[in-house]
DNA sequence: CGTATGTCAGTAGTACTGATATCG
DNA sequence: CCGATATCAGTAATACTGACATAC
């Protein structure tokens, strides 16, 4: 990486700015990570977008359950995707469906028994997995390089588009600018 | 993201550490950040992938020539991946394979003229878009991002494979721990 | 011979687009 | 009727695996 870096400013040092390394190294990063991120779930056959559904919808709360435009808004994936996503997670039985009664065109994702044992299994090895690679990195480092890191995000306008947790029937009929909807 | 972040440590707070933090949110970040460059790259009709080896050949110096195996040490893919990339290029006519003298097994990728316009093109492109994403974002807090990234990713054992630069007939004939070779 | 380098075909995993259905 | 929600089929892009060729 730093080779690489070095061939940068040597032959474009006009265009060397902060922001680029920023945005090679986190891509670097999330590289490295991913890669281990698949060896870990070896073992129950999900794949890292299943890992990420079953994520979502654990740290959701009880009944662990979320219709597919929330975990679309957490992932920033497309309806389609999701679509995909979930039908595996139904045919694995690890989530199933339920029609929303107050809304005939979504339902509800919820994690099966077996679903929320697999994903908090998933989560636990793949935390512990962390742990072991980030055993050499000062915890304050980490701790501001998170702070940081959102803090970029925020200004790139990475954005919250209003939550609408457990069982909303409760919330207003929409939300406030949803991404790619397709 | 930072709801996500919430119900982590809400549901999940004996995982919860500085870490896992940093990993999703590097990963969102690269996230948002490919998605814009794909765009950006749309009006070469060039592909992430191709301009990952066009950046990395043009940044390489002139004469704008490496060898696979040096293109792979760079962006951490397999030998076959590269093949593909370098196919493409080829028949874009941005790049071009000459064989090496000193090794039969092995070749040299060399960006065309245009090859090298296209990259240089491109890479400003990125760049402007980049400038502006990040416009709201204070410098310094950028070169403290990439900083801290930089020191995570060594400790993490982010490798540098032994440099191979322009026409390494002087080097030793073999590399120290070359990764994923297949 | 064993290792290193590279190519190629086939394939997995990711996720988008466009078409369609349905409901608010 | 328009906009929102979701599904599905087809497709693009990424990149790996395994088989192979060749050369050190």
């Amino acid at each position: 990486m730093d080779t690489v870096m070095d061939g940068w400013r040597r032959e474009l040092p006009e265009l060397d700015r902060p922001e680029f390394e920023v945005t090679r190294r986190a891509a670097r990063l999330s590289q490295l990570l991913e890669e281990v991120l698949s060896e870990c779930l070896a073992p129950w056959t999900l794949t890292k977008a299943d890992f990420n559904v079953l994520w979502i919808l654990r740290t959701a709360g009880a009944p662990y359950e979320l219709r597919p435009t929330d975990i679309r808004n957490r992932l920033l994936l497309t309806s389609g995707g999701i679509s995909n996503i979930i039908n595996r997670l139904e045919r694995m039985g690890l989530a199933e469906r339920t029609p929303d009664p107050s809304d005939g065109r979504s339902s509800w994702v919820r994690l099966t028994p077996t679903g929320t044992d697999v994903a908090e299994d998933a989560i636990r090895a793949w935390a512990a997995t962390q742990e072991q690679m980030f055993a050499g990195v000062d915890p304050q480092l980490a701790r501001q390089a998170s702070d940081t890191l959102r803090t970029i995000l925020i200004a790139l306008g990475d954005r919250e588009p209003a939550t609408a947790p457990a069982r909303a029937h409760d919330l207003p009929p929409h939300q406030t600018a949803p991404p790619r909807t397709t």
